[in-house]
RNA sequence: GGGCGCGUAGCUCAGCGGUAGAGCACUACGUUGACAUCGUAGGGGUCACUGGUUCGAUCCCAGUCGCGCCCA
């Protein structure tokens, strides 16, 4: 064997070993009638590349899938990945532009999806490859695209399906319209921007020589002393390229200063239009000045203060975010417009901005301006300012399907973990809006629907089916596609083959868990829910695994433009797979997000090497992995001890997985591998090889070929890459380590106290050797004579069977039974007492001083407990178990005490004090 | 403004009503035939602060301060 795991090399061929055996095939290695597992991967963008939360959300859902299959389950791990709308088309629209080809509205619809179908063939895969790269067990087999034809299929079904029921309808309404990528986009794909801006007041003049008096001072109870008489309503704003969509003003209804205004009217500047004053409660008051400027058609809060008031709305802007004046109908009705502001047609939106407000400089109705930070939302894949924007679109009535969703969480069918992201999934479902579905691009399900010349609609599955719904008059198809979240919400039914009746829907439906970020919550797993509920009328899954976010080291987010992004496939090359999973998986603490740092990943490249060279060791010893090994047969006490270690780490690990608790199910195998197998058990090991008695040899050959081949198996899911190739060095068996069978332990049968007593009392023992060796400041070379002072019958045969590991542990020369000690010091493990001789040469003033310093240490802890236990109220109200613990503790320290000074004396009249 | 979470060793984090823990980093010593990607030992903490409950609080409760995130 090498001295180290090379994992460049050994990764990629044995995960072809891995496919080609079909290990990861659904169902592969169960029996018949096995219990199902199921995941389904959260599908990638078909654009993507790998990043630190695909490897931990990846890593946490192959955890789950390897135990699962070797616990004998028929395991299906889902692959696939998302055609994600937005994304892909930009991609293709930039290679087309970089190429100098020609631009999507040139191409056409028709031929510009072929140039995305061609993208996808060409480089779609990119992600898949990672995946493997990192180790995912997934059944490529079954690997799904959200646009592939059966898929797509399904989706149209849905989307008729709940057209017919009543839960999708067009309408025109406000949306967030994205003016780069030009399409409206959904709430959740909007991300509030903290920007500094300013904040500009207007003058709106009121009409028909209206006046009021406006407060401009006031006394200490923010009563007004003095005011103004003003011929003019002052709004604030931060968009005035809005303002010649105004068409209200609105004053709270309880508002004094303005009540006989109501109804009353101002002339709209620039645009000339008059507009009414309205009463409504969404004017506050005690803000700015408390008139609100109203733009239905531009502002959401505005289109409802103009439903409730009956305001019209005017759009001002094209869709790419620009002003339409000239031609624009709606905005010219009423309107006795300045030439100046028909100048503006067809500026973009922000040097509209710009001149309207030089124009009311110079015109005189600019009250003001302040600067101001405030949240501008923002597309979440342009990072352009959103408008929201007036057109005619497709919504999902979520209100309609939500209940079911909500009910399947609270009765318990379906459990979120941790569950501190319950309420936040309740929080959202319970205020849920209408769900805009219908997005302006070409890359997508198109909109099942057709129109006649009347305009009547028609959905329908197939182009043939709604002529023949139209009764064969001609018909056009709505150009629209459908959000990406509307098919991936499809994904648990969609990839196990509805509206098919096939036997993995039967077999797998509805799955177990899903793994996920938090930060999709909103976007896929309510929505999963909500769909699968609505259309098959079940759950998709009966867990949800969440997790948070990975971030560099020092907490923030990883992103581009910090250029903090750690790829994993660099730290895959570098460290190899098995230390990168092994670091997410350790630091996967529930809710907490993870500050992921390389140091730590070069940590566990470590254990990795450990891990092999214990297996080396196996190796060198010549102990072979045998079949007929019994756990249950061994008899030395070493050995005992170990198959009860292995049994109970098992039990943890096993307890761990099924609480989700991945980090502790990785830090107890660390410990377990490094500081029990390793630290311990091959070093205590080591004499019994050597010795002339073949029986024990041989068993502890035995023993230690299978704690490595347990370890290999507890380690796989976390470690797959190196415990597999290990498993096949080592020659364990037949067949691939994935597909073996899980170790099925069991302490309580496995455990041997008498044995786990007697070998703790041997680690105690070296521990205190050690220790002293080296509080003495003795080199660790020097040889050592421990004397055995006093001995228990159980101690004697403790130290009888052990006495060569815990000399060579301890580097002792001899072991004195009889006879006095010249040791200053004596120490107590167990029943017994012991004595170092140490070497003449020693530094007794320092020795003096640590023994003096343990000392004041052992007397602070001493009259905490006898403080303790002189309080009458914890004697009588403590549980006895705890007065006992603590009247134990102090005898304890009070020997120890004593030990302490005796040596203290002794050293005293060596130094001749 | 509403909500959620977090403040424990230099760093990253576990933990818990009764002796304060791990990994990394640090210091000293060390190549003994698995491993220097290693071994042994060690230093380092007012468990953010203030009150309360309790025999006992790092842990439970309330408040304060600081930080992060989500929603408006």
């Amino acid at each position: 064997m090498e001295q180290f795991f090379d994992a460049s090399e050994a990764e990629q061929r044995i995960y072809r070993q891995w496919e080609e055996s079909g290990a990861f095939l659904a169902g592969a290695g169960a029996q018949d009638d096995a219990e199902s597992f199921c995941i389904l991967i959260p599908p990638p963008n078909v654009t993507g590349a790998l990043h630190m939360g695909h490897a931990f959300n990846n890593t946490i859902q192959d955890i789950l899938i390897r135990w699962h299959r070797m616990r004998g389950f028929a395991t299906l791990w889902q692959p696939g990945t998302d055609h994600a709308g937005i994304a892909t088309q930009m991609v293709v629209e930039r290679e087309l532009e970089k190429s100098g080809q020609p631009s999507r509205r040139e191409l056409g619809r028709e031929a510009f999806l072929e140039r995305v179908w061609e993208w996808k063939e060409r480089s779609g895969g990119e992600i898949i490859g990672q995946l493997k790269r990192l180790g995912a067990s997934c059944d490529w087999s079954r690997n799904r695209f959200t646009m592939d034809k059966g898929f797509h299929d399904a989706v149209l079904q849905v989307f008729i399906n709940l057209y017919e029921q009543g839960y999708i309808y067009r309408g025109k309404r406000l949306v967030n319209w994205d003016p780069h990528f030009e399409t409206a986009i959904s709430d959740l794909e909007v991300e509030q921007v903290e920007v500094s801006g300013k904040m500009w007041r207007f003058r709106y003049p009121l009409e028909n020589d209206e006046t009021y008096q406006h407060p401009i001072a006031y006394d200490e109870d923010g009563e007004p002393t003095a005011f103004e008489t003003r011929d003019y309503l002052v709004v604030a704003t931060t968009r005035p390229e809005t303002m010649l969509g105004d068409t209200g003003v609105a004053v709270h209804p309880d508002d004094s200063r303005y009540s006989h205004l109501v109804s009353k009217s101002v002339k709209l500047p620039l645009a000339g239009r008059s507009i009414r004053i309205v009463a409504d409660s969404y004017a506050d008051p005690e803000k700015g000045t408390g008139a609100v400027k109203i733009t239905p058609a531009h502002d959401f809060n505005d289109w409802e203060v103009a439903q409730r008031c009956g305001l019209p709305a005017v759009n001002v802007m094209t869709p790419k975010a620009s002003m339409t004046l000239k031609d624009n109908a709606e905005f010219l009705e009423g309107c006795d417009t300045a030439p100046e502001a028909l100048d503006l047609d067809g500026l973009d939106r922000y040097d509209a901005r710009r001149r309207i407000v030089d124009l009311a400089r110079q015109q005189g109705w600019l009250d003001g301006v302040s600067e101001e930070r405030h949240a501008v939302p923002h597309g979440d894949r342009s990072k352009v300012a959103v408008e929201p924007y007036l057109t005619d679109q497709w919504f999902v009535d979520a209100k309609q399907i939500v209940q079911p969703a909500m009910d399947a969480v609270r009765d318990g069918r379906t459990r979120i973990y941790p569950a501190q992201y319950e309420s936040i999934y309740f929080a959202w479902l319970e205020n849920i809006e209408p769900w805009c579905i219908s997005r302006q691009l070409w890359w997508g399900h198109q909109v099942p629907v057709w129109y006649d010349a009347e305009g009547n609609r028609y959905c329908a599955a197939s182009e043939a089916e709604a002529s023949r719904l139209a009764g064969g008059r001609s018909i056009e198809r709505d150009a629209d596609v459908l959000d990406t979240w509307f098919s991936s919400g499809l994904w648990p039914v969609g990839t196990l083959g509805w509206p098919e009746d096939t036997p993995e829907l039967a077999r797998y439906f509805p799955t177990n868990v899903l793994v996920t970020g938090f930060d999709i919550i909103f976007f896929w797993v309510a929505r999963m829910m909500m769909m699968q509920l609505a259309v098959v009328k079940e759950i998709p899954f009966d867990t949800i695994y969440v997790h948070a976010l990975v971030r560099d080291e020092h907490g923030k987010k990883m992103s581009k433009s910090l250029g903090n992004v750690i790829d994993p496939i660099d730290l895959i090359d570098k460290y190899g797979a098995d230390a990168v999973r092994f670091t997410l998986t350790s630091m996967a603490s529930l809710g907490r997000d993870l500050k992921l740092s390389e140091s730590r990943v070069a940590g566990y490249r470590n254990f990795v090497t450990k891990i092999w060279n214990a297996a080396r060791f196996a190796e060198f010893h010549n102990c072979d992995s045998r079949q007929d090994f019994n756990p249950n047969g061994v008899s030395h006490s070493l050995n005992r001890w170990i198959v009860g270690a292995t049994a109970a780490a098992t039990e943890s690990v096993d307890a761990a997985l099924a609480a989700y608790r991945f980090d502790d199910a990785a830090n107890g195998l660390y410990d377990f591998l490094w500081h029990k197998v390793c630290d311990w058990y091959i070093e205590l090991s080591k004499p019994l090889l050597a010795t002339g008695n073949a029986e024990v040899a041989l068993e502890t050959r035995g023993t230690i070929a299978w704690a490595v081949e347990q370890s290999l198996r507890l380690l796989h899911p976390f470690m797959p890459f190196v415990t597999e190739e290990l498993w096949a060095l080592r020659k364990c068996g037949e067949g691939m380590l994935v597909l073996q069978q899980w170790p099925m332990l069991s302490s309580e049968e496995l455990r041997d106290p008498g044995a786990d007593a007697k070998i703790q009392w041997v680690i105690s023992l070296v521990g205190f050797i050690r220790s002293e060796r080296s509080k003495m400041l003795l080199s660790a070379s020097a040889p050592l004579t421990l004397h055995v002072m006093e001995l228990d019958e159980t101690d004697k045969t403790a130290l009888d069977d052990y006495r060569e590991p815990i000399m060579r542990l301890g580097r002792l020369s001899e072991v004195v039974v009889e006879g006095a000690s010249s040791g200053i010091y004596s120490f107590k493990v167990g029943n017994s007492l012991f004595s170092l001789q140490l070497p003449t040469n020693i530094d007794l003033q320092n020795a003096l001083g640590r023994l003096e310093s343990r000392r004041l240490k052992i007397d602070s802890e001493l009259s905490k407990m006898e403080a303790r236990l002189g309080n009458q109220a914890f004697v009588t109200k403590a549980p006895a178990t705890v007065v006992e613990e603590t009247r134990l503790r102090k005898a304890q320290l009070e020997g120890e005490r004593n030990l302490v000074e005796e040596a203290i004396e002794r050293l005293r009249s060596l130094l001749g004090e």
